[in-house]
DNA sequence: GCCAACGTTGGC
DNA sequence: GCCAACGTTGGC
């Protein structure tokens, strides 16, 4: 299983808006960047990922799943952007700011900090598990 | 609200 | 196929 985050601006669609969404979940639309894209197309149903709010809030806020493979983007006619749904899990018990995910020594070198402008992107083993102890929440 | 960094577009 | 111009993202 694979570990990812996703970006989204809480005024545009936050972690209060995919939760109610429930289990059903919701399509991560409105993505027209290829490496963005191209993580998507590589994710397994049951994949974790972190919610961070961009511009707004700058920290990790919860965890979500992979609930359906990628599909064609239900936005746009163009075949070429297609995406993923995800579902909430659960939020962490303690949000993770980019402020203290840049000073960490573990995390430092995260995509996040290293690349900005990517709204989804990997997130490695060893970065899931220092996020989620610094969260206190369930990996 | 600004602007640096980055990705995309399109003329040549 | 190059690269200048343009648009967008997102931290500050």
């Amino acid at each position: 299983m694979a570990y990812w985050l996703f970006k989204s601006e809480p005024d545009t669609w936050s972690w209060d808006d995919q939760v109610a969404k429930g289990a059903a979940g919701e399509e991560w639309h409105g993505v027209r960047n290829y490496q963005a894209r191209n993580n998507m197309r590589a994710m397994q149903f049951g994949d974790l990922g972190f919610f961070y709010h961009s511009r707004q809030g700058l920290e990790i806020v919860g965890i979500v799943e992979v609930c359906a493979l990628a599909h064609p983007d239900s936005t746009t006619e163009d075949p070429r952007w297609e995406c993923v749904d995800i579902r909430a899990m659960r939020p962490l018990a303690k949000p993770v700011t980019l402020e203290s995910i840049k000073s960490d020594s573990v995390l430092s070198e995260m995509v996040l900090v290293k690349n900005s402008r990517l709204s989804v992107q990997p997130v490695t083993p060893a970065e899931w598990a220092r996020i989620c102890e610094m969260a206190e929440t369930k990996a």
